[in-house]
RNA sequence: GCGGGCUUAGCUCAGUUGGUAGAGCAACUCAUUUACACUGAGAAGGUCGGGGGUUCAAGUCCCUCAGCCCGCACCA
């Protein structure tokens, strides 16, 4: 017996070596498993943000996902679970800008696009190797020779196909419709990137001609030149769809329409309403409706337009008072309410309000019917896909959840107006326009300056990450992978992207399953965060309790779904529970192994039950029972009882006929154990002198 | 407005197809230089949020009420 079990387990003198042994066997690599390891079983790791850092929602998602493949490596399969990063293109950027601002004093404009697009790109490469040690000291085994990062050549030539093949299908077009603009970031972004915010406001109401109207916003009202009431309100009977109406208004006489619209809701104030298509998707969506002139009044800085007369040039906080003032004046302010509750759109990225304003833009078409796709639409392939089992989603609540967001969707908003991420394919000259990664023969091509969204690549990832758009063997054995397990946040934001992408371009959804899981919380329930400051490193509680603890902390007793309150004490339990196994591992090692010794049959078949019992916890996801039933079982039947009653009168000494069965049952457990506690059964079972090592051991319940 | 979730021991949470309520931590009593103090044994702690129903049997299924939380939409 080796000298380090007189010790104490060290987690840190043991976890890098044990990684290294694992990483040089080749395992990892599905290719290079033993010819026992047939049927293929693939998850792909959720990219995290190439410049970030660990925290414990990776650390969650590593050990779950881990834990999967390490168990259906252990089964005989063919177990891949491919490595990658993304370059979230507008946090990466952000960030390169600031900090050139801040050295160099410089913009992105002084430098220029290539110059911008370079250093962002440098950065990027250069923090990339911070977040994959990071992971690989959680343990996760993952094939690094199939590492996958979002701006590499062939996830380019991936995006270039997509873009080009939905292109064609007429699936993508660029079109002038509202979109969500953060005047902060200088570009605009996705629905789904936009967070409501609850504001207390005050409430306008001004007299427009013979109607009264409301507005929380009356800096936008400039350029309202129709009046909206309901069809079938009885109140304004006498006015006629289209009739004209002169009226005194901000900067003078105006002529409005009446428009009759149901959108108009009677019970709302006065029922009558102004307005502002250019602004307001409720309002351009009447618009559209109705035909009728669209104006902008608010520019790209949030400053008013020149029809705005005497305001113009205002930031619209600056001039909201000033235009209320002036129609207090002309007797125009009927009311004010003072605490009016509303909800405003930020960016979750920048925090700015978000003014909604008509733009070109790239839009991908969700209602379009496909014919290649049994002209189902791609709004109707994502529901398909779960409706029908393709994909599925045990989790009731959050099927629900998809289904309704899916009935919401709008037109997916692709483009960006940042300089790095990938640029969108499409030339133009004068009227001409040409879709290709390389300009057309001939002067005068300009390419388009924007970028695609982040969400656009990561969409494609479970297959661009396969080799896609060449028909790779991968592709053919790998996909569709097994499971995505997300947090719930991003269900709308990756999970139902995936599935578009994955329905259009391969014709089939790209997982069969997805779990859904909960967020990791401090202990008292909050939210990690930067302002709260209650952030805890993955790496400190590594360094402190060995990654084997955390990941048992984090894993144990955490019902898929439902968020965790991460409590390091638990963590720290784990860590003494790394050392029973230790001191199991001790004492059984210090007898020798005999030769064909006979087994107690009532331990074996025990042990048999709850291998089976465990096993079909694992079958159905129920990784938390799994891991505490592998546990309890360790610690207080083979520790506290099986070990007491095999040791015999002299102190140190063990009964002969007990002595096979606790190799048996040592060995086993150690087997049902690493899925969640990698390093340190691999570690005993190194001491134990076997001819494989642990990792591609068959599972003891086949 | 639409949708979803949660409520179980002091705390944090498990509890699978309905079949005698579980774990970790904390607190309590005792033991002990042991494979292991990163220890062991024991005891204590619960009308499973309230009420009603189905059932031989309900923490689990149904209805209802309350409290807390979340997503989506609207917001003139």
């Amino acid at each position: 017996m080796n000298d380090k079990f007189l010790k104490p387990y060290s987690p840190s003198e043991t976890e890098s070596r044990i990684y290294e042994l694992w990483e040089k066997s080749g395992y990892f690599n599905p290719d290079k498993l033993p010819k026992r390891h047939k049927e293929p079983f693939s998850i792909v790791l959720p990219p995290p943000n190439v410049t970030g850092i660990l925290h414990l929602g990776h650390a969650y998602e590593d050990s779950l996902q881990d834990a999967v493949i390490r168990y259906q490596r252990m089964c005989g399969k063919k177990t891949l679970w491919i490595p990658g990063a993304d370059s979230a293109a507008i946090a990466t950027q952000a960030r390169v800008e600031k900090d050139i601002q801040k050295s160099e004093g410089k913009s992105r404009h002084d430098l220029g696009r290539e110059e911008l697009v370079r250093r962002v790109y440098e950065f990027a490469k250069s923090s990339e190797g911070t977040i994959l040690s990071q992971i690989r000291k959680m343990g996760a085994s993952l094939d690094w020779s199939r590492y996958a990062y979002t701006l590499d050549e062939k996830r380019n030539l991936a995006v270039f196909t997509a873009f080009k093949r939905m292109y064609d299908a007429g699936l993508i077009y660029r079109g002038h419709r509202l979109v969500n603009w953060d005047p902060k970031g200088q570009t605009t972004i996705s629905d789904d990137e936009v967070v409501y915010q609850e504001e207390k406001a005050k409430f306008y109401y001004f007299q427009y001609g013979p109607f009264v109207i409301g507005t929380s916003r009356p800096e936008t009202k400039f350029g309202d030149k129709y009046v909206v009431v309901h069809p079938d309100d009885a109140r304004y009977k006498d006015f006629s769809h289209g009739q004209k109406i002169e009226l005194e208004w901000i900067n003078g006489p105006i002529a409005a329409t009446v428009i009759k619209d149901a959108a108009s809701d009677p019970e709302m104030g006065s029922g009558a309403m102004t307005i502002t298509p250019w602004h307001s998707l409720a309002d351009f969506e009447i618009a559209e409706r109705h035909n009728l002139d669209k104006e902008q009044i608010i520019d790209k800085y949030g400053k008013l337009l020149p029809t705005a007369g005497e305001f113009a040039g205002m930031k619209i906080t600056e001039a909201r008072e000033k235009i209320v003032a002036k129609l207090l004046e002309k007797g125009l302010v009927v009311k004010i309410e003072e605490n009016y509750m509303h909800n405003i759109a930020t960016s979750e990225r920048t925090g700015a309000t978000i003014e909604p304003q008509i733009m070109e833009q790239w839009f991908i078409d969700v209602n379009k019917p496909i014919p290649e796709r049994g002209n189902k639409s791609l709004k109707e392939l994502m529901r398909s896909a779960v409706e029908n089992g393709d994909v599925e989603m045990p989790q009731e609540g959050f099927r629900s959840t998809y289904f309704h967001w899916i009935d919401n969707l709008h037109d997916w908003n692709i483009s960006r107006q940042i300089w790095f991420g990938h640029r969108i394919p499409v030339w133009y000259r004068g009227t001409e326009v040409y879709c290709g990664m390389e300009a057309p023969k001939g002067e005068g091509w300009e390419q388009d300056p924007d970028v695609l969204d982040t969400w656009f690549s990561s969409a494609l990832w479970p297959f661009s990450t396969l080799g896609w758009p060449e028909e790779t063997g991968d592709l053919k054995v790998f996909y569709p992978t097994a499971f995505m397990s997300p947090a719930y946040e991003i269900l709308q934001l990756w999970i139902s992207r995936m599935i578009l992408m994955g329905e259009f371009h391969l014709g089939k959804a790209p997982f069969k399953r997805v779990l859904i899981h909960g967020l990791v919380r401090a202990k008292d329930g909050r939210k990690f965060s930067k302002s709260l400051n209650n952030g805890i490193d993955p790496l400190d509680m590594i360094e402190k309790y060995g990654a084997d603890a955390l990941r048992m902390g984090l894993l144990v007793g955490a019902a898929i779904g439902s968020d965790i309150k991460f409590d390091e004490q638990k963590v720290k339990g784990y860590k003494h529970f790394a050392n029973k196994l230790w001191n199991i591992a001790r004492f059984v090692l210090s007898q020798e192994k005999p030769v064909g010794g006979e087994l107690k049959k009532e331990l074996i078949e025990e042990f048999e039950a709850l291998a089976k019992d465990i096993t079909a916890d694992m079958e159905a996801y129920r990784f938390h029972l799994a891991a505490e039933k592998a546990y309890h079982y360790v610690w207080h039947r083979l520790a506290d009882e099986i070990l007491e009653e095999s040791k015999g009168s002299e102190r140190g000494s063990v009964k002969a006929e007990y002595i096979a069965t606790l190799y048996y049952l040592l060995e086993n457990s150690l087997k049902l154990l690493h899925p969640f506690m990698p390093f340190i059964t691999e570690e005993i079972w190194g001491e134990m002198r076997k001819e494989n090592i642990l990792m591609i051991e068959p599972w003891p319940i086949s």
